[in-house]
DNA sequence: TTAGGTGCAAAACCTTTGCACACAG
DNA sequence: CTGTGTGCAAAGGTTTTGCACCTAA
């Protein structure tokens, strides 16, 4: 079976995350671990990121330029975010109105194995005053 | 001055990108247009594709794996897609409830700047019965 | 004529993989 | 012990850039 190990560098990556709190790049982690003598991989990163993802412990987009990011995810439930293009600050946002109206429309037009995407960036205050 | 010119090979990506009439990464276009006497450039397709992208002639978006892909613009109008994650079929959405919203929310929590992206991606109808 | 366009090769990037070694359980 | 995890180097993909040549206007 796929047994599941902990492992330092796991914990030093979830725990960067978790401190840099913004939607961040694996390799702009990878430099953040770097630069507080953790010397982890950036394979490791990498991974450790995606299996953050897949347990649903963080949260994943990809930027407009086709940069994967990740960061804490602060509720188990499904949600979207409202997030900073210069900072990576997130607010999740709930929006009930439209999770059941993706499915819907999709299946009105015979698609099946729906997923949605919403994302919405934007400047966030601290970040506009520069 | 910014001069804009008009070149066959433009005129060419253009053509294929209405023909294929659905969601085409550059490289896969320039396939196409290699395999009909259309030998231009993969850098002229990139640089093509971002202009119609530019000027609103051409939809964009960004695969979960980080590949641009583009489709020719039905509606000058504010929309978003439903796409199919196979044959990139897609069909124009209009949501106006979601509009307004995205900015409200957006500088309700203090964001500027705001652009937001909405995506469903399925498996169409035809796709499903392979 | 002349500034923008083209296309090849090379570079830049992000991400993944192969592999030998390390180590958690 | 044993199999998962790690990390380096190399590979894989997409997209961009440098540059000499081409061409639309």
């Amino acid at each position: 079976m796929t047994e599941r190990r902990s492992t330092w560098q796991k914990a030093a990556v979830k725990d960067a995350l978790t401190k840099a709190d913004v939607f961040i790049s694996a390799q702009d982690l990878h430099k953040h671990l770097s630069g507080e003598n953790q010397k982890v991989g950036l394979t490791t990163v990498y991974r450790a990121l995606a299996e953050l993802a897949d347990t649903g412990e963080a949260d994943s987009l990809t930027t407009a330029d086709g940069e994967m990011r990740y960061r804490v995810c602060h509720s188990p439930q499904h949600h979207h975010h409202l997030s900073c293009r210069n900072c990576g600050k997130a607010v999740e946002v709930k929006f009930a109105a439209t999770e059941g109206w993706a499915e819907r429309l999709a299946s009105e037009h015979g698609f099946s194995d729906v997923t949605h995407s919403i994302e919405i960036f934007g400047v966030c205050a601290a970040c506009a005053e520069n």
